[in-house]
DNA sequence: CTGTGAATGTGAATTTTTTAACATAGGTTC
DNA sequence: GAACCTATGTTAAAAAATTCACATTCACAG
């Protein structure tokens, strides 16, 4: 099939299957049927055909997938199959906790530069880096890479956190800070807010009280 | 209106009108056109009509929304117009982030336990909280009537975390690890990944070099 | 107190996403 | 090497979500 303009939802299907295939093959199992890995992660078995197909064909008629196979074209896929150099900029708490957080390299996304502008943080080291000025961003995006920025400021100083980014030439910007940013278009931009899974709970969980 | 069912993606978005209404409130404004609502959030305007619309009417026709009205009227809508205690199960690097952060007592959702199975951890003080066994759970959950769980153990220790919760009685669980886990069907169950942001993130961006 | 303007709330139309159904093709057996 | 079995890839149908369009209603002016 391979088709242009893949949803939202299945991007964030495909996360879980990884997650998944990746039990199934901790666990020894080296073929999975759509049948089976849909029930793992309850979905619909034709969901992962089509989320899959906009890709490309990756599976054995008749047999299913090879697991190991089926990670690694859905990391192609993905283009998570290469590292991807990120900068955080906002070094408080929560900045803080993503330097500390083993995954990101784990995943592939490897934070080589943080940035503050408060010069109490500045050259202070974390997790083995140095906490740089937030103007210095141009000349470090460019010396490293930077191709991914990760803002962690308060929601006051995200916008300028964010013109800084664009400014030194990242190609994308991930904001975990609760407020809404502009950016020009051709950068691609993701708000990250953990709290609408709260809120969710918060209201099915009074949702099913109000029921009983 | 008030309907039934309330897709996922509308609590999101409700998520963000809050968001935005609270930096209109903090500006001074003090009514609203979902017009410009819409703008500031990125979304169509009959969509931010028609989300409300499942829980009510909240609007003066002609006029628009009172900002403050609109914020409380969401909030409790979303039930979120009261305080959630909360147990957190496995403090490790992720588990200790989310303790510090402010923003969880600010938003209503309050960390009342924290708990771990490591008995280097357990009686260790973190953000004035004692990390408690997690064999406690059921006793703690009935002492602070905690209501949701949330689990930041490692992937393999994920399930057993939730049975213990299902176990002590909560009724919703936030999972922060990466592996899927099952629970009963009254319980509240909500996955939290931040990585597929950034798989998109590489995704959109490696799509827009190929397109050059 | 009636007319006017403006923006809501909602039913209908459109688009998108999900699910179902099945023809197709790879592997396996005889 | 032909027949059968199985699970994919894909097309068609169904469901869901989004957007459009407008009738409705409120505030305010004359």
């Amino acid at each position: 099939m391979k088709s242009e303009h893949i949803p939202k939802a299945t991007i964030a299907r495909l996360a879980t299957y990884i997650q998944v295939l990746s039990e199934f093959k901790r666990e020894g199992t080296d073929v999975v049927s759509s049948e089976r890995l849909a029930e793992a992660c309850s979905v619909n078995s034709s969901q992962i055909r089509k989320d899959l197909a906009y890709f490309g064909e990756f599976g054995v008629r008749g047999v299913g997938y090879y697991v190991q196979d089926l990670i690694t074209s859905i990391k192609r896929s993905l283009g998570i199959d290469r590292a991807w150099n990120c900068g955080l900029v906002g070094v408080g708490n929560l900045g803080r906790a993503l330097l500390r957080h083993r995954e990101f390299s784990r995943k592939g996304f490897i934070i080589r530069g943080a940035f503050d502008c408060d010069p109490y943080k500045i050259g202070e080291i974390v997790e083995g880096m140095e906490i740089v000025c937030s103007r210095q961003l141009p000349a470090k995006v460019k010396e490293l890479s930077l191709e991914i920025g990760i803002i962690t400021t308060p929601p006051e100083r995200a916008q300028r956190a964010a013109n800084y980014l664009v400014g030194a030439g990242i190609k994308g910007i991930i904001n975990f800070a609760p407020s809404r940013i502009s950016v020009p278009s051709h950068i691609l931009l993701e708000y990250v807010d953990f709290f609408h899974h709260f809120y969710a709970a918060a209201f099915h969980i009074r949702f099913a009280e109000h029921q009983e």
